[in-house]
DNA sequence: GGGACTATTCGACATGTATCGAAAACACCC
DNA sequence: GGGTGTTTTCGATACATGTCGAATAGTCCC
């Protein structure tokens, strides 16, 4: 069970995630680059994504797909660690994510 | 050159519509209503959708639908109308917009 | 402890949005 | 033409968002 880090990361209960929100988190190219590589390869460090925006830019992301409840965000060592929240969302708004994601663009 | 208010009312083809647009679309309550009313009683007119919002502002909301491809307007005397693009949006963002609807809230 | 690595927070800036009331544009009817 | 009904446009306001660089905080390793 990691400790640090930790402390300062909350997640919203599934039962609380709003429709605005998520659609509002997925309305983004960045973000949705990010939640189709999480889909691709599974769990994956903040830094591994190699977008082309700065650290702070992708941190700002990262913060809006967890508070909009579509990440999970746990730490290990000192990369901070990203979950889909597939399952959970599925049940919230089933067929929502595959649906927006089943676009090329 | 089109007469009177159409000249004013320009519409997106469908294909150039983007995924962005539609997800912000309907990432508002107040425009989600006003696509499942479409959705329920056909094409309406923008004055009798009771929404508890001044004039100016549903004019605001019906022109963010109709820039981002989701509905279609047209004048109908001193009435513009609005019919959803149910179809065209179907063929280019298959199962969207029922999905995004599917959601009590 | 000191250094290196990872990620977030903090201003700052430009842009977009939801809202309103008032004013203007358009269409019908007498 | 004048009055009435419908909708949009125009400011104005308040708030949110995407972006960056610099500074800060947490973690690991020597």
């Amino acid at each position: 069970m990691p400790i640090g880090r930790w402390a300062s990361v909350s997640h919203p209960e599934i039962a609380e995630v709003e429709l605005d929100d998520v659609l509002r988190a997925l309305a983004d190219p960045t973000r949705r680059t990010i939640v189709r590589m999480l889909i691709a390869d599974g769990d994956r460090a903040c830094g591994t994504f190699g977008l082309p925006v700065a650290a702070s830019t992708l941190s700002h992301h990262f913060r809006a797909l967890r508070r909009a409840g579509i990440i999970r965000q746990y730490d290990d060592g000192r990369q901070r660690m990203n979950t889909l929240r597939l399952d959970e969302l599925d049940t919230r708004f089933p067929g929502l994510v595959s649906t927006v994601l089943a676009t090329s663009t």
